[in-house]
DNA sequence: AATAAAAATACAATCGATTGTATTTTAATG
DNA sequence: CATTAAAATACAATCGATTGTATTTTTATT
C-alpha cells in the first residue's frame, strides 16, 4: 500500500501539474478551476492524501491551534471547562492542546514552553495552586500570544480573563449559613497567592460583618483543600475552644473529606456543624448528605474563554486588551447545610 | 523587546558562524567544541530563543509526540490512565496529545485524521462506545504508526493492547455476590460490540454456571451504563417476575444512579439487594453504601501501554508485533455487598 | 485572425531546523 | 617547518506546503 507518505508533489507528478495548483486547489482557492479542483480532489482521496501540518503550519506561520493549561483534567470544574473551550475552537476551526500542570510550578514552566515551540496560536490557562510569580508567562507576551486566564488568574497586564464573582459566591455561601443558623463559621481558604482563594475569603469575611458576626482568625485555615487537608482541618477545628456550627469551604474535595471526618467523629451534619462547599464536583450531589455548594459553570466559562480568545488571535493587529468577563454562579441548596433536617 | 522570534539563523548572524553549528550546537552534537557550544548557549539563553519544533519535526520526520484517544477525560479510570501515559511518556522524551471522542464515533474518526496530520510518533487509544469497525484507524497502519489499546480494545491484526482480564472480574464479582447469598442476580451489560463488555458479561455467566444459578436473559440489561440508564434498569427490573437480590453492573456509573433509585423506592441496599459495580470511580468510596466495585489500576494500564507503544516506536525496523499485557485487576469489597449489614 | 484582457497554471522563494559532504583550521609528528 | 591526520566549522540540499510573481492558456472583442 501507501508505505510513503503522499505530498502534493506526488499529486502534482501523477497529474502532470505544479504542487502549487494543487495546493490552491485543496485549500479551495479561488485561482483554481473548479474542473482540475476536481481532478485533484479525487486523486488525493484516491491516494489517502493527508496534509503535513508541521510544513503547512511552518510556512503560514501559525497553527490554528490552541493550548489550555489546567491545574488537573480529572475535576469536574476543568473537564466541563475543556468540554466549553473544546466546542467552541472546533467551531471556529481551531484544535486544542490540553495539559494539566498537576498543581506543579515547574510543570507549568515546562508546559509554557512546550507551548511556545510547539506555536500555539493562542494560550488558555487556569493557574497552579504553586505559582506565585508570573515570569513564565512572559514568554507568550513576547512572542505576542494572546493569554486568556479563567478561574484562577494572574495579573498580568492586558490579559483577559473570565472569572467567576468569587466574592460574592463567597459572601452568599456564608449569609446562607448564617441565615441557616449558624453563628460560628470556619472557613476552609485555598492558597492565597490565587486570586480566587483570597476573593472568597473575603466574601466570608464581609458576610460576618454585615450580620454582625465576629470574625476570628483561628476558624480560618488555610491549605491547598485536597482531601487530607479536610481531614486535617477538622482535627484543628476539634482542638479550638470554639465551638463551630458551619463550615465554608473553598472548594467541594476539602468539604467531602473533612464530612466524612466528621461522621468519623460522631458529629452530625448539618445538625451539629452545617457545611458549604465550592464548585459543584460531580459526587456533591450523591454523598449523604448531599452538599450544599456554589456551581460555576465551567462550560459557560470554557466557551466564554475560547471566544475571547479566538477574537484576539483574529485581531491580531490590535494591541492586547484586558477584557474581565464575570460569569455567574449560584448557590444550590442541598442538605448538608440545612439546619431544619 | 523580542518583537519577532529568533531563529538559529539569527543567532549565527551574530556570532559570526553557520546555522548548522548553531543547530548541533544546540543539539549537544560532538561536532562542535565545548567552547562554542557554550557561546551559542549563552547567546541563545539571552535572546529567548525557542526551538520551532513545527521546522524541526519536519525536517526529521518525527514529532517524540503520542496521540492519546481516550472517551471522556473526566472518567476516573480514563483521568489515572492519562497521568500514567504522560509519566511514561515525559521520562523517555516524549510530549502527549489527549484527545476525547465523547463517545462518538464521528469525533473519533476526526481525531484520528488530526492526529494524522500532526505526525504523532504513535497512538494509545481506547475505543468509544459506538465503535463498531475499525475502518479509520487504519490510516495509522498505512502511515507505519504503532498502536496500543488499552482498556477497550480493537480485534486489528498486529496491534498490542493492555488489558485487564475481564472475563475474570466479571466472575470474581459474580461470585462474590453469590458468596454474600444472592440467587437472582441481574447484570447491567455494556455494548457488546465493546469486548470488554462483552468478556464482564461472560464472567458473569460462568459464575453462575459454576454455581448452578439458572442464567435468564430477563435479567441482563444492555445499554451504554449512562446515568440514566441505571435508573432505567431498575424500573425494568421491578417489572419483572423475578424477585432480584443481587445486581453485577459493568461499570460504577450506573450502579451508583441504581442505588439511589433503589432508595427511592424503598428497596435497601445490600439489605434487599446487593450492588457490585466496575471500575472503582472516586465517587464510589464515599457513596452510602459505599459501592464494591472491581479496581482496576487506570495509572499502570496508562504507563505499560505507553511503554509498550514507546518501545515499538524505537524499533520501526521490526515488523508490527501483537503484545497483549494483562494488568491485575481485583475486587474492593465495601458496604453495598455485605448482606451482613 | 489579431489583439488585449482575463483566467489558469507554472516557477521559485520561503518558513526554520537538520544533516551529509566539503572545506578550513588546529594539532601532531617527523 | 612541512606534511598529514584529525577536529571544527561551513556549505547546501532537504523536509512539505504556501504564496507572490511570471508565464501560458483561454476567452472576448473588434
Amino acid at each position: 500500500m501507501a508505505d510513503d507518505k503522499i505530498t502534493i508533489h506526488d499529486i502534482a507528478k501523477i497529474l502532470n501539474i505544479n504542487s502549487s495548483t494543487v495546493s490552491r486547489a485543496l485549500n479551495d482557492s479561488p485561482r483554481v478551476t473548479e474542473k482540475t479542483k476536481k481532478k485533484i480532489l479525487a486523486k488525493a482521496l484516491e491516494l489517502g492524501y493527508q496534509r503535513n501540518y508541521l510544513a503547512s503550519n511552518l510556512r503560514r506561520n501559525k497553527t490554528d491551534t490552541l493550548g489550555v493549561i489546567v491545574p488537573r483534567i480529572s475535576r469536574h470544574f476543568f473537564s466541563s471547562a475543556i468540554a466549553g473551550i473544546e466546542e467552541t475552537a472546533y467551531n471556529l476551526g481551531y484544535s486544542v492542546i490540553i495539559c494539566q500542570s498537576l498543581e506543579q510550578l515547574e510543570r507549568e514552566q515546562t508546559i509554557v514552553n512546550t507551548l511556545l515551540s510547539n506555536r500555539v496560536d493562542g494560550v488558555l490557562a487556569s493557574i497552579s495552586m504553586e505559582t506565585e510569580n508570573y515570569e513564565h508567562f512572559k514568554g507568550f507576551r513576547q512572542s505576542r500570544i494572546p493569554m486568556v486566564f479563567f478561574d484562577r488568574h494572574c495579573n498580568i497586564a492586558n490579559t483577559s480573563s473570565v472569572l467567576i464573582d468569587d466574592f460574592q459566591a463567597g459572601f452568599d455561601a456564608t449569609e446562607h449559613l448564617i441565615k441557616n443558623g449558624c453563628r460560628t463559621i470556619a472557613h476552609f481558604a485555598g492558597p492565597h497567592n490565587l486570586e480566587i482563594y483570597k476573593n472568597r475569603f473575603e466574601g466570608y469575611k464581609a458576610a460576618l460583618l454585615k450580620h454582625q458576626l465576629k470574625y476570628s482568625k483561628d476558624l480560618v485555615l488555610t491549605s491547598r483543600l485536597m482531601e487530607q487537608d479536610g481531614i486535617d482541618a477538622v482535627g484543628k477545628l476539634l482542638s479550638l475552644p470554639h465551638k463551630v456550627d458551619g463550615i465554608f469551604s473553598a472548594n467541594d474535595v476539602a468539604a467531602i473529606s473533612a464530612m466524612q471526618q466528621l461522621k468519623k467523629e460522631g458529629i452530625k451534619v448539618p445538625k451539629d456543624i452545617a457545611v458549604v462547599g465550592f464548585s459543584n464536583e460531580t459526587i456533591s450531589a450523591v454523598i449523604e448528605p448531599s452538599l450544599t455548594t456554589i456551581n460555576q459553570s465551567g462550560f459557560e466559562i470554557g466557551r466564554t474563554a475560547a471566544e475571547l480568545l479566538i477574537s484576539q488571535i483574529r485581531h491580531a493587529d490590535r494591541e492586547f486588551i484586558n477584557e474581565n468577563v464575570i460569569i455567574k454562579a449560584s448557590l444550590i441548596e442541598r442538605d448538608s447545610s440545612r439546619k431544619s433536617l
